[in-house]
DNA sequence: ACCTGAACACCGTTCAAGT
DNA sequence: ACCTGAACACCGTTCAAGT
């Protein structure tokens, strides 16, 4: 007698989305999750190998959703130069809706880091219009220089180290408009 | 009949700075930090208030040092462009000693986030630096231009986003060049 | 075939009792 | 005055028994 799914994975990965968003990664418990999906804790494991399981999910999912996002902005510039503000704009707008996950994602080393090649998939685009602006030869420094400068500057938002004086929106376009500056050709 | 002291605040903050270096926060356990310093789990309740005060005196103490360190390389360099190089060394130096630890200080939003102030007292040689070599009315952004690059640099190093390609320490210098050149009147 | 209650190990925390 | 064992609540995880 087959018992009827009450859940999926997908929906136990959102709601550990949702969790971490919320409460912080240590909000992450089994049971919250098994509740905010209407089972209970011990049926979880038919989805996921465990709550490390589900935290180094809860990151790949990030990581994926920041990724697609990346690739449409990319799509909406016009020019090489236009698709890399575009990608950066999105990486903060995604930054502000999901900052812990943004920075579980980035974050200091541990068992649930992202796999190194879904990083590198989600910068394509961002190396893609580097490549066009400034050539071969010099797109992966000039695509590392501008991202480590875009997630330095986002790391250190979310951080609250820019608390204490001036417009941040404006500071974000200023530093922006200078990284691109300093690797165009 | 007063009982002698078997341990310190300081040891029980160097033992757990330890063992979050040794395996990832989620070792920070309270029997894991008495083990280490010789007493019963209730007994660090006399020191700190608890699990998650502990790791935020952790993170305090790691943003300390990396202060002292930063303070330290700044009196070192000869000229305000020496002074910020020497600083940025000092801090990928101070990242690759203590990855979690550095990461925790920038990491997502959570209880045991550093406090603002200190984050701003330990970027003041830095901000001073700055202010030197390009006044005072760009020191602020010049300043965090140069912040955000340098820690995205670090951050992405630390989380694998460089393992791909290349020469890291050559990418790092190249970065710091193009950086320095850029906020240069 | 998935779901559940019960059970177990582990961890954070409290507290009365020791010295 | 600090230290400890015992106790309790909570969480991750396993598993036999349900449907």
């Amino acid at each position: 007698m087959p018992a009827p799914e009450r859940t999926t994975t997908d929906a136990v990965i959102a709601a550990g989305r949702a969790i971490v968003e919320e409460g912080g990664a240590a909000a992450l418990t089994m049971q919250a999750v098994a509740e905010r999906v209407g089972v209970r804790a011990p049926s979880l494991y038919k989805r996921v190998a465990g709550r490390d399981a589900l935290l180094a999910a809860v990151v790949a999912a990030t990581l994926d959703e920041l990724a697609s996002e990346l690739a449409a902005a990319a799509d909406a510039g016009t020019d090489a130069r236009g698709r890399l503000v575009a990608i950066a704009e999105a990486t903060r707008a995604f930054a502000r809706r999901a900052p812990v996950g943004y920075g579980l994602v980035f974050g200091p080393p541990s068992p649930q880091a992202p796999d190194p090649a879904a990083l590198a998939t989600a910068a394509d685009p961002l190396l893609a219009a580097t490549r066009e602006l400034v050539g071969d030869e010099d797109a992966l420094d000039a695509a590392r220089l501008l991202t480590a400068w875009l997630h330095g500057f986002l790391a250190m938002d979310l951080a609250g180290a820019f608390r204490l004086g001036g417009d941040v929106d404006a500071a974000f376009a200023y530093g922006l408009d200078r990284i691109l500056a300093a690797i165009e050709p």
